[in-house]
DNA sequence: ATTTTCTAACTAACTAGTTGGTTGGATTTT
DNA sequence: AAAATCCAACCAACTAGTTAGTTAGAAAAT
């Protein structure tokens, strides 16, 4: 928008409001706090992101790009690319936190996730992996995507099993991902089905 | 507590709380709404529930027992496990929004979970299953029981995929589920690991 | 008559969003 | 160069409405 608006300000704001989204989702996020916490005035939170719900639509554009994104998608290989994703959720649990919270709040519909590009370039890849052999064309594109996230994000805030924390020792991490990655394979491996 | 006070007005209570709770979460759920929507005046919820994270751990409590109750879990055939469960969250996916806001904000903590005597008895019962070679055991038990779950529910309101609703086509419920219970076979059969 | 159940009205604290005015540095005018 | 002007960024204080929780007493039940 306003090139002019100091970038600094900004970002303390956008910093503030990611953390405390994450940790209070919108209802429960207090524009006061964060705005204390960013060292801004309110109006000037006003002033760059109009309210409370512009402010959370920013962050979480922001972040909506990292969190499926900045994983780089193997169709070939998606025992990989779940672990990956354990490891971004594991190094940044309020992304996860924040889609959970967009779903639930109603804030992001069901065509928005399914439609946007990141997902329909994922959807193709898998098509593509399963006419060359290398995952099991017995089950939809759109389903194995779809599996696959949900099995990744198994142990982040979303799931309802224990959450998987940096400070957990690296045997019970490299257990998970242990057992993601061959129930991955096993479930989408083309050998099978 | 008191046995005098009325069954029929606790249970309104219940009931428009439930569907406040599942809607907006406890942040976003508002007091005066549960008890307009329950015909009752405000007092008496604050008289049967003490206050609001009160009544939303009658709410919580009352329906982890259903669910628990309502699926039968069987170890020897987690696939249909899984379509069981996907079934009931279609019915009643109020109870998984509840499970995750409780999640998400920070009600229920990992030890509940994991320490509840309902997901003992389940992994006692994987282990057995896995002794028998019904499951693979090259997956601990609390994993696969996790994976399970995480892949039941990827359709539901916790997951960041396309929501399952009950106005869904059938065929699209029937490719889920053929999708969901050939996924588990294959990742935790005990033919291959 | 006394206990229990219910209710309207109340309050103190909190909430998102606004207002009117200040600051300090850059640009223009003289 | 000095004075006048401008403007984005900033802020303390405020408003109007909402919130969880309380109270004093009426109505109903036993």
């Amino acid at each position: 928008m306003s090139p002019r608006k100091s970038d600094a300000t900004r970002r303390r704001l956008l910093d503030a409001a990611t953390a405390d989204f994450a940790a209070h989702g919108i209802a429960g996020a207090r524009v006061d706090r964060i705005a204390a916490d960013a060292g801004v005035n309110k109006a000037q939170l006003y002033a760059y992101f109009g309210d409370k719900l512009g402010l959370f639509g920013a962050v979480f554009r922001l972040h909506a790009d990292a969190v499926v994104n900045a994983v780089p998608f193997t169709a070939d290989d998606l025992p990989r690319y779940a672990v990956r994703l354990y490891d971004a959720a594991l190094e940044r649990p309020e992304l996860v936190r924040l889609a959970a919270w967009a779903r639930l709040e109603g804030v992001v519909t069901d065509n928005q996730v399914t439609e946007s590009p990141a997902v329909t370039v994922k959807l193709q890849a898998i098509a593509q992996a399963q006419r060359d052999g290398r995952v099991t064309a017995s089950i939809e594109p759109q389903d194995v995507l779809a599996l696959v996230l949900a099995m990744a994000l198994t142990w982040s805030a979303v799931g309802l099993s224990a959450t998987a924390a940096p400070g957990d020792p690296s045997a019970a991490h490299d257990r998970r991902k242990r057992a993601l990655a061959q129930a991955i394979s096993g479930a989408f491996g083309a050998g099978r089905g």
